[in-house]
DNA sequence: TTAAAGTGAAAGTAAGCACTTACATACAAA
DNA sequence: TTTGTATGTAAGTGCTTACTTTCACTTTAA
């Protein structure tokens, strides 16, 4: 099959299920925002659901995580730390729309994809837990359940993001997010050093 | 027919729609819940829409708003203010999860349901803004598009609803809420006094 | 007691939706 | 040329949902 018509009928999932939900697009909508028709649609994904979970796996911190943790082995605590938090509000940004609608309809969604949902979560987390514990082995940082480390980090760095949404209209710019950011991560660091 | 019956569809309307979102929540559910017949509730309401309709002007703020500019139109200027910011956010917890979930999916909403929630919201604001008008007039604040000056005040008070929904896990109890409201209201008015 | 109003059960209508089937077309590799 | 692959069109299936109709029952009020 076509490449490029599989990635045209992804992009358009995602501006339609970002508009509409997972609930309000149609299969048919999105085949005709894609320019093609909807039984290709089904061709290529087999079912709605299908396609919905494609877009989350795309879409997903999972794999930018794994490449940074590969890439920053060599680096210090600190700049691999503000690199995470930096691409993870970076991809939370440009799925805004998406991330803002699943929290709304979640608790409507069939069984499979809140499974999926949740599953990617639980995975970010535990990847980042296996990077934190390293440190813990190496005596570099104490040792509170790296699990629980790693999802306060990433709620850290959640919750600015839901922020920034509501302070719309005033557009805070006293600081630059870059220096936020490391702020944030200076902070977090700080309580996990060994005395 | 009964007064009981339509008082229970509408608080199983509310109960569902909250929970399932407009869309999402069926009329065969809705009636179920209430314990009536889904007929029944037609024969009330004519149409989902309406019934929708009916709930948002039964948990709109706007008569409350109404029977507090009576009740404190002899009362100093700040102390209503306080009434007035206290009882909204009030009324948004209250109503919490619809207004959540109202949020998420009203860009999907049929027209009417649309329109009539603008008009709530701005005859809500009207309101408020003919009530700042008499101070203007009595020369009490400075004159600043009224419309313009209650939107903010509204919108201060929502974004604080709003921050209050994140912080879940930190339950910010430092201050109590009525120091902070009457802080606010302070800062408000601070800038719409006559220097 | 009788008439009117409120209600329920069951069945049905019409529309929208995810998804399917059957057949035709265009094109590229063998 | 033949064959396989990717697509389109058109029609249809089966399910869900808002909404309707009919009829029989109960409660309320005159």
């Amino acid at each position: 099959m076509g490449k490029g018509t599989k990635e045209r009928i992804l992009f358009s999932a995602l501006k339609l299920f970002s508009e509409k939900g997972y609930l309000g697009a149609t299969t048919r909508e999105i085949a005709k925002e894609a320019g093609i028709s909807e039984v290709t649609l089904f061709r290529h994904f087999v079912t709605k659901e299908n396609l919905f979970i494609s877009l989350l796996n795309k879409h997903s911190f999972l794999p930018i995580l794994k490449e940074l943790i590969k890439d920053y082995q060599s680096k210090p605590l600190k700049e691999s730390l503000v690199a995470i938090a930096t691409a993870f509000i970076k991809q939370l940004r440009e799925n805004k729309a998406l991330v803002k609608i699943m929290h709304a309809e979640f608790n409507r969604y069939p069984e499979p994809i809140k499974k999926v949902y949740k599953n990617l979560i639980e995975d970010t987390i535990s990847e980042l837990a296996r990077y934190f514990q390293n440190f813990q082995k190496r005596g570099e940082i104490i040792s509170i359940d790296p699990y629980i480390l790693a999802q306060a980090f990433l709620g850290l760095f959640y919750s600015y993001f839901q922020c920034e949404e509501i302070g719309e209209s005033e557009r805070n710019v006293k600081f630059s997010e870059d220096f936020i950011i490391s702020t944030y991560v200076e902070i977090f660091l700080k309580g996990l050093l060994i005395p």
